[in-house]
DNA sequence: TTTTAGATAGTAAGTGACCACTATCTTCTC
DNA sequence: GAGAAGATAGTGGTCACTTACTATCTAAAA
């Protein structure tokens, strides 16, 4: 063997291959990520992947995982500090695009995962982060109102879908453009235009 | 050879690959969608394809202009009817609905094709029918805007990218239920929550 | 009306490239 | 020296696309 570096652990290596296909994902479709091209950015030979993931498929997981903790982590954070309903929904909508805006590749392989026919353990796991997700949405929603700082016959539902919606409006304009730079300016805007729907 | 069936012209084929193919991309994958599939579900062998497509991606180009026409011609036919602005718009939106809804590979081939690295032809072609529905909205909105029917301080482009993106989320969501049946139940109670930020 | 020839739709059977995954050997670390 | 990380070199399977042949259709000549 000629190879100078230091073996990592096999937990390091699990962390890096997940971080690693997230950030390819960035750049090309997640699903045509092949394992060589994993290993290559990585500096390891494909089969070296196999050490650590039993399956391609699991890599997918390993990235859901990272995902959830990471998202909900970021979003929970940034709404502990707001008091009113409106201003919880404007960070947690600030957080999520400022998360997606510098991890380009977690909306795209979610994306991916949703549109394969069996429910996979990955895509069980982007169904599972989505509920979660709607769940604090609503949440917030329903205090809001009770503390009278939203329409009292606002459809909660509906508007939970129409949060989430625009995120994708948003992501899919980046995925457009390929321009992420003024994504968080105009997550500004799109928000200001859905408040108008919570008054 | 066996067969008893007659040929067909190469327009009927090419007709029938695209809207099978299309059929096809509301219950798997898209791009998991293999030329032998395809041509299984027609009755036909693999290289049979190939007479009428010189690749598979000019199959997804197909299927792009097919979508392109109809659903500019469903939607202009729905907004003809109506008066005002909102009119406009929620027919537009429902009259999008339940196009993707009768077709609901669409929206999956659509987003697949956004998913590409490299700038293929039908992901051009996915890109003009965006702007060119943009357009549309706008247009809209401009001029319910001088009548006095929206809110004159309104955002029209937010405003544009919210509207496609309830859109995307109710797509997301019969992806995640597999169930399209109340898609265009929901689809009204979304607009309703959309048109409050529009006044 | 019949014959026939050119064009086209379709079949059958590849081909080469790619890919997830594996078996076996080598090197590193403790 | 044991156990784990990595390298090397497969293997079987799949897939888009091709080549060479056959059946069918059309239209004009006889």
């Amino acid at each position: 063997m000629t190879s100078r570096t230091k073996n990592k652990t096999a937990e390091q290596r699990r962390l890096e291959t997940v971080e690693t296909l997230i950030d390819l994902a960035g750049e090309q479709n997640p699903n045509a990520i092949t394992t060589q091209a994993l290993a290559d950015k990585m500096g390891l030979t494909q089969g070296a992947i196999f050490r650590h993931f039993p399956t391609k498929e699991s890599i997918f997981s390993g990235v859901m995982g990272w995902v959830a903790e990471r998202l909900m982590k970021h979003i929970h954070k940034a709404i502990k500090s707001e008091d009113s309903a409106i201003d919880k929904l404007q960070s947690m909508f600030l957080a999520h695009i400022s998360f997606v805006s510098k991890h380009p590749g977690i909306p795209r392989i979610l994306f991916g995962e949703l549109q394969h026919d069996k429910n996979s353990v990955p895509k069980q796991m982007v169904k599972q982060l989505i509920a979660q997700y709607a769940d604090l949405l609503q949440d917030i929603m329903r205090t809001g109102k009770e503390r009278g700082e939203l329409n009292p016959n606002l459809d909660i539902e509906a508007a939970t879908l129409l949060f989430i919606g625009s995120i994708q409006g948003l992501v899919m304009q980046s995925m457009l453009a390929a321009d992420r730079q003024d994504m968080l300016a105009q997550a500004e805007a799109v928000f200001n235009v859905y408040r108008q729907s919570l008054l």
